[in-house]
DNA sequence: TATTACATTGTAATTCTTACAATTAATTTT
DNA sequence: AAAATTAATTGTAAGAATTACAATGTAATA
């Protein structure tokens, strides 16, 4: 079994341990995010399943994408006014994006806790955890690239 | 002069060397930018000029936003599905967000030069820039208030 | 002053997302 | 296993934020 599919089979069970159904709509919308290492957008999902599910609603991967954060087994990355994108890996880690072609690459960093130590001093917030992004461009697009 | 009104010289000064026109719509929405000490949306500003400016369009906020980024005098902050934000502070700093009442308080915290190192060694990204924003709940939403 | 270039206005269009009512399907109870 | 219950899907309409566009107005320049 592949990495993908243990964990995609994790997601699974913790969706059965709620009162959550699955449905196969459901489990073709799981797979898809667990199999593409990328991170989709809801319109991305509803493409790549047409051909499966033709009578599928762009309203059923909305649905569900809300039901699988809501389990949270998956996490929405808002960039403003372009769509979400899904991320089926909720451990900690940032992203680093290509401001030309939006491509979307993950990286670890050793928690981040100091500055949300401060935060909390500083404003007297209480502090319950933050995100990062970092920018730039990929080597596809500023030539970096052996050829 | 306040400070206020000094750092607003200094945008309209900014703004008089490139060949961008002064006129009676942009100085009100900069002055209303440089003297409120929040982040307003686009909507909050055009409803407080409403009075001022009975005519103006929600167009031309908008417009007139895009041209004080492309100066580089306004940073747009993008929250997802929320209306953007804007903010007239250009120098470094983070957030801290209200998970409650959306409030947005600044804070300070010595560059995170070393993740942008990292990243650019792990990914093989050219990076230029990242964004934080830390969350939680701030001293009149947590209850945290002497009152 | 006449001309040119840029700004504003009002509205329509666009995009992403959600709401809703009707139908269908999965689960539970009998 | 059939009936009853509960949840999910579908299609479409509605919503909100933002942009595009054409017509009009205003500032800068010659």
């Amino acid at each position: 079994m592949t990495m993908a599919n243990e964990r995609l089979q994790e997601a699974i069970d913790a969706l059965k341990s709620t009162k959550v159904r699955m449905t196969p709509q459901r489990h073709a919308i799981l797979e898809y995010l667990y199999n593409s290492m990328s991170h989709p957008t809801a319109d991305e999902i509803y493409k790549a399943l047409e051909g499966k599910f033709p009578n599928m609603s762009v309203a059923t991967v909305y649905n569900n994408l809300r039901v699988f954060k809501e389990v949270g087994i998956v996490k929405e990355l808002t960039y403003g006014d372009a769509s979400s994108r899904f991320d089926c890996v909720t451990t900690d880690h940032y992203h680093v994006i290509c401001s030309e072609c939006g491509k979307i690459v993950d990286f670890h960093y050793p928690g981040l806790n100091e500055v949300e130590a401060l935060a909390k001093h500083v404003t007297g917030f209480q502090v319950n955890s933050h995100r990062m992004e970092v920018y730039g461009t990929c080597p596809e697009c500023n030539g970096s690239m052996p050829h």
